[in-house]
DNA sequence: GTGCATCTAATGTCTAGGCATTAAATGCGC
DNA sequence: GCGCATTTAATGCCTAGACATTAGATGCAC
């Protein structure tokens, strides 16, 4: 679960000291949970179904391919992605192998590295953009069951 | 990332049809996402330190802690929290190995397993449960900055 | 009773992803 | 120039968790 660095040692602060009560944060919470599960869950059902895409592999596609350039380097993806540096490394290597990014060498820091959309990985973002809106609008506001069963039928 | 089975079958419903722009939907499940990333990580990392606790496992006794007998049946916590059978199964083990809970045979149906929080679990989770709180009330509303840098302090 | 479908929880196996380390490149101090 | 800290991306290693399978128990049909 744990993420990189994230996060800023512990001070203490409000708490507001319940007992046994179920808290508005906590309601809250649980519901943001439901939620992620369900769309995540969904998500990568349907794009790996119809477009052999994992949800990352579908993030970083589509954040190559809101870019004019349409390339990057990888701290730049980074830093719009919730993927630790090494997770992202491979995400790229797995688009890569599937024909999908290329790595380029940075001329100006040859550090760095370019990963460019090719033509396919254009294409198939492009295919795969209609199934993720879908679900996000089938499911983003719908009802919550937690059996996340069939709301869009 | 996918889960059992959640998922209902694919059928096409309102897509805006959106081209290159930036919808309102994807806006919000990138802020689902960010704030996700940014609590799960947070709690994680805050548990651990100070509670020898998971998210997980947190999760498991916490929900045990509510019920009045401080026990049930895998399967129906099964249902409140977000993970599949078989990781189910092995939270409950670590939380079995590190004592917090004892798994017993139901008698009334052999093969159900009745999970109950020992006294242990239950001192650990109340010592654990402000750490939560207060981990959801620093960051729950918080800006989110994606580059979740210290708000807290 | 004997099958047989169903349900329960545990486990084998695999992948994604996190942390730590590494190698290469940069750039600054000197 | 020569070191040395910093930055970049890739990789080794490990854990959590998902899917599939398994073993045991149940219960119904007959």
């Amino acid at each position: 679960m744990r993420l990189h660095d994230n996060v800023a040692p512990m001070t203490d602060l409000k708490v507001s000291a319940e007992t046994g009560e179920i808290s508005a944060d906590v309601r809250e919470w649980r519901q943001l949970l439901a939620r992620h599960a369900d769309l995540t869950c969904a998500l990568d059902r349907e794009l790996q179904a119809g477009h052999q895409l994992g949800m990352s592999e579908y993030e970083v596609l589509e954040r190559l391919a809101e870019l004019p350039e349409q390339s990057a380097k990888v701290q730049t993806i980074a830093k719009s992605v919730h993927l630790s540096q090494s997770a992202l490394s491979r995400v790229i290597g797995r688009l890569e192998t599937a024909g999908l990014v290329e790595r380029h060498m940075c001329p100006e820091d040859r550090r760095a590295i370019n990963v460019r959309l090719t033509d396919e990985g254009l294409v198939r973002q492009t295919e795969a953009q209609p199934t993720q809106r879908r679900v996000l609008a089938n499911r983003l506001h719908s009802p919550l069951t937690k059996t996340c069963d069939a709301p869009s039928t």
